[in-house]
RNA sequence: GGAGCAAUACCCAAGAGGCCGAAGGGGCUCCCCUGCUAAGGGAGUAGUACGAGUGAAUCGUAGCGAGGGUUCAAAUCCCUCUUGCUCCGCCA
């Protein structure tokens, strides 16, 4: 949500950022109903100044036995005019609301305009395997060393879902642990949430109402707002823990993470390319969030960035890391970096991890502040989010980079204390 | 899932249509006395949102779990919802 006094200002200079997101808007509409809004509260606040001004004499002149029922009559029409303000401001706020919660956030600065193509590549880390023999993709291996059951998870719940088996759960157990062990070394508060989420996380994490089709709702009801929803991403329960409450600015910057599996519809994106646990209707995640103060939050995204590469890098897979253009950034963010990880079969960098900046843009939707010792007052807080990271994305590349001429996976070092000293999966 | 009870400020709690933005405690802040880790006396203590005004002060409006209703007037009466507690049922 962005907040209607800072597009008041300066109309042109939102609307020229949100068109780098490639989302144009008119805002003279929205403004000429802030004018009338708060026209009407003016009139409206008069009205019931005056009514509480008499209504405080009506005991005094009964108590003096004087008439009131003329007063009475009076009141009742005063009522009326209230009623119609009051109806009126509603309407508005309403109409307002609606506008302003449609609206994504607007992008850092620096960001490129535009889609994907504009994506610029910061970094690459490690070396591109070289194979002396031609690689097998991840779905070949899996099955072959019985770590994935693609049959028989479709068996139990269609297409889209799959079994770890053997192997292949205690690897992708390892990955879990192995991202745990690091996020507590570094001081994150670790977190198991409910998967089952109201629809005020989804408004607050800005992914509803627009994207409300994309989750899966458990016992829909006619109104969305008063069922639950699986959550997508942790981040959707993470950035609304603290919904609502003002925060000591000493607590910050605050730091969580947690794993859950996501959940995901992701209807109309079966694709070739995307076979195996590439895109799954369910799938593992660590997910880091952090709560700053605007001042530091920039330093936070570092850290987070800093975080999840580091992760990638200790597992030394062959990666790179880049920062999105403006439109390729998500609704809620006003920067995002992903880091992209080399999928030998596919020749191509796949999304394992997405490091996102909301500034105030979540904290708005949500109501999470914290008191600015400077002023006393309370103020938005920013908040951050960053896959730390997403395990069914990982084991893939692992699977696939990792792989020895005879089919058989050696296990990246950092995740052997986690597999019994496993060296070769076989 | 069924039944009953509850929700008031940082915490506890009174309040039963107007004189209630709300008694009284506790806590916290400040002052006095005493004087050294006792005790006493006094003062202050709704945060917040919105609007007017503006570098400010200040004023107004809303707000007693949330949303509606009755009434000239609602913390107080009525309805719906949420949450908590107790009892029953079921169950990892």
């Amino acid at each position: 949500m962005l907040d209607i006094k800072m597009i008041a200002e300066n109309p042109q200079k939102v609307s020229a950022a949100l068109l780098k997101k490639g989302h144009e808007v008119d805002f003279t509409e929205l403004l000429a109903w802030d004018t009338e809004r708060r026209q009407t509260i003016y009139e409206v606040e008069t009205f019931k100044a005056q009514k509480n001004k008499v209504s405080a004499d009506i005991p005094r002149l009964k108590k003096e036995g004087k008439p009131v029922d003329g007063i009475f009559a009076e009141m009742k029409e005063l009522g009326v005019k209230i009623a119609e303000g009051d109806k009126k401001q509603a309407e508005l706020e309403k109409k307002i609301f609606d506008f302003l919660c449609a609206l994504p956030n607007l992008p850092d600065d620096d960001l490129l305009p535009g889609e994907k193509e504009n994506n610029e590549v910061v970094k690459v880390y490690n070396s591109k395997p070289e194979f002396g023999f031609e690689p097998k993709n991840h779905v070949d291996l899996c099955t072959s060393l019985g770590m994935i059951d693609y049959e028989r998870g479709v068996k139990l719940s269609g297409n889209g879902y799959w079994l770890y088996r053997n192997w292949g759960a205690r690897l992708e157990w390892a990955l879990l642990n192995f991202f745990i062990s690091e996020h507590l070394n570094d001081g994150y508060e670790m977190i198991l949430p409910p998967h089952q989420l109201g629809y005020n996380c989804g408004f607050g994490a800005g992914q509803f109402p627009k994207f409300a089709d994309e989750v899966y709702w458990v016992d829909p009801e006619e109104d969305k707002t008063k069922s639950k929803f699986m959550l997508p991403t942790a981040e959707t329960a993470l950035v609304n823990m603290y919904a609502g409450e003002i925060i000591d600015e000493a607590k910050l910057p605050m730091k969580f993470f947690a794993y859950t599996p996501c959940y995901r519809k992701e209807a109309g994106s079966a694709r070739a390319e995307e076979r195996g646990m590439i895109r799954g209707h369910q799938f593992n995640k660590v997910e880091m969030v952090q709560y700053a103060h605007p001042d530091h939050s920039m330093q936070a995204f570092e850290e987070l960035v800093g975080k999840a590469c580091s992760l990638m890098d200790k597992l030394g897979l062959h990666f790179r890391l880049s920062k999105l253009a403006a439109g390729d950034c998500s609704a809620s963010m006003a920067r995002t970096y992903d880091i992209e990880v080399w999928i030998p079969s596919m020749g191509i960098y796949k999304e394992v991890s997405s490091v996102s900046n909301a500034n105030d843009y979540q904290a708005r939707r949500n109501n999470t502040r914290f008191r600015d010792s400077k002023t006393g007052r309370p103020q938005f807080l920013h908040t951050l989010n960053g896959s730390g990271l997403a395990t069914s994305r990982v084991m893939p590349a692992i699977v696939e980079q990792y792989q020895n001429a005879d089919g058989s996976i050696t296990v990246p070092e950092v995740l052997r204390p986690f597999l019994g000293g496993l060296e070769v999966i076989k």
